[in-house]
RNA sequence: CGGGGCGUAGCUCAGCCCGGUAGAGCGCUGCCUUCGGGAGGCAGAGGCCGGAGGUUCGAAUCCUCUCGCCCCGACCA
């Protein structure tokens, strides 16, 4: 892409109403723009980041063995008045009216919708265990909505719902996606850990949030050194009795939020505790039958008996993972993009489009940078170098190739790091191989 | 919802207390000089001062109402 022809408003001055780093350089780099409190409109390079990120969460989920469905975003209220959750999900919920006088919401979460659509199409035990999942925009109308994406109320989720038949295959759905989970964040990036948690208004016994690391975190995390190095997710997830054992020795190390702090916990893991501050971008719940139900799902089990499934829920923030990236990755220039989610792999910069050789040599770098199928930026403006090296930053492309009329009289082009700092000189050839890599 | 703050040019803000008809820096447009880390000069464009009502000869400024946004608290992917 063209930065000539791109859609790319980046401020030199942070907006007043931005509080933290994350939110200050979204709107510095022309990720979003707020248009109401808690919503954002999604710009080229910021909607770049989300589908790179949604395609990991997608692929990750695939490999777990869940299926993709799409939810509708508005939902009517007779669901919600069956199980209860009309009344008790209480203000949060944005309540809409229709042209008839229905009931109707913008969709929170959605246990309702996916056991009834689940209810409907499955009969036997057979049929069971199933983990469905989506990727939906949602609406939570926050009290107070802050820190850009962090806090949204609108927001884009991958919710999943798993369906067994009795509580052991449930702790194995659950399992498979905690591990799900563990890889997703890695994937991104981003070191992520799960913490014993509560299970808030959704219900249930066995719950998980998963925190990044960060300190503009809103959660008091607590958690031992040892969750601080990555570990092997090498684990068979089909293999229900390994995954569980796996998954044991992974919890045995204590780690916990502050409304879930286990003293005695603390007291044994001693000076291994570790205290920060965390930002939630996921949770998994199992809840038993509360959904299932509430909402008339049950099967025909092998003995002819109607068995009521085991349900759990399993959220990513796949837009709040935007922010929570560039919370714990960033530097005074800017972003620095992990490279898995990065908009663009390199940006490519023109020093000199005045002069003659300078832009042949970018122009035919670009081009073989295309053809080779690298997601390239090339920043051809008529703006001087300076300028272009401050956007550069301020993007946070993992790669910055920088092709001047000194090098071009060398025949070397310049290649740099985003955030290693080092900038090394190397032929075009060497740089193409590099980049293709 | 309670407490606090703010709405003036695209952005960051000054002007408001003490009413007299709108400013700066950056950005933007044109020209010139520049050209390896957000250059310099000259000339420009751009604002019913969030909205409505009131007081006044006169309101960005004072009063009332209203809408929006931000911060602190309780709640949350």
């Amino acid at each position: 892409m063209r930065l000539s022809r791109y859609f790319l408003p980046v401020l030199k001055e942070t907006p007043g109403e931005a509080q933290i780093v994350s939110h200050q350089l979204m709107l510095r780099a022309g990720l979003i723009r707020q248009t109401a409190a808690g919503i954002y409109a999604w710009l080229p390079l910021g909607l770049r980041v989300l589908k790179k990120i949604e395609g990991i969460v997608r692929a990750e989920q695939d490999r777990a063995g869940a299926v993709e469905v799409l939810m509708p975003a508005i939902q009517s209220a007779e669901l919600w008045k069956q199980s209860g959750r009309y009344d008790a999900y209480g203000p949060e919920m944005l309540r809409i009216t229709d042209r008839h006088d229905r009931e109707m919401l913008f969709s929170p979460t959605a246990e309702e919708l996916f056991t009834t659509i689940f209810a409907n199409g499955v009969r036997s035990y057979r049929d069971l265990p199933r983990i469905l999942y989506q990727i939906q925009w949602k609406f939570r109308d926050e009290i107070r909505p802050r820190f850009g994406v962090m806090r949204g109320r609108e927001f884009l989720m991958k919710d999943a719902y798993s369906f067994d038949i009795d509580l052991a295959t449930a702790r194995h759905s659950y399992n498979r996606m905690f591990i799900a989970y563990l890889r997703t964040f890695a994937a991104v990036g981003m070191h992520a850990i799960p913490m014993r948690a509560d299970t808030g208004p959704i219900g249930g016994d066995l719950s998980h949030e998963f925190h990044i690391v960060a300190t503009t975190g809103e959660s008091g995390v607590f958690y031992h050194e040892r969750w601080e190095q990555s570990r092997s997710l090498a684990v068979d997830a089909d293999d229900a009795s390994a995954l569980q054992a796996y998954v044991d020795a992974l919890n045995a190390d204590y780690a916990a939020t502050d409304e879930k702090r286990d003293p005695a916990a603390e007291a044994a893991t001693g000076a291994s505790l570790k205290e920060a501050r965390g930002i939630e971008v996921g949770q998994i719940f199992y809840f038993g039958t509360k959904y299932s139900a509430a909402m008339g799902l049950s099967v025909q089990g092998p003995g002819g008996e109607q068995i009521v499934p085991h349900m759990g829920s399993y959220g990513i923030g796949v837009s709040r993972l935007v922010g929570a990236i560039i919370e714990a990755s960033h530097d005074k220039d800017g972003i620095i993009w992990p490279e898995a989610v990065a908009p663009y792999r390199v940006v490519l910069i023109n020093l000199r489009p005045d002069d003659v050789a300078c832009t042949a040599a970018a122009d035919a770098l670009y081009a073989s940078l295309e053809a080779a199928g690298v997601e390239v930026l090339y920043d051809d403006r008529d703006e001087r170098g300076g300028a272009k090296f401050a956007t550069a930053d301020l993007i946070g492309v993992p790669w910055q190739v920088v092709i001047g009329p000194k090098g071009v009289a060398a025949g070397t082009v310049e290649i740099k790091r985003r955030g290693a700092g080092a900038k090394e000189e190397t032929t075009v050839a060497a740089a193409v191989e590099r980049l293709c890599r």
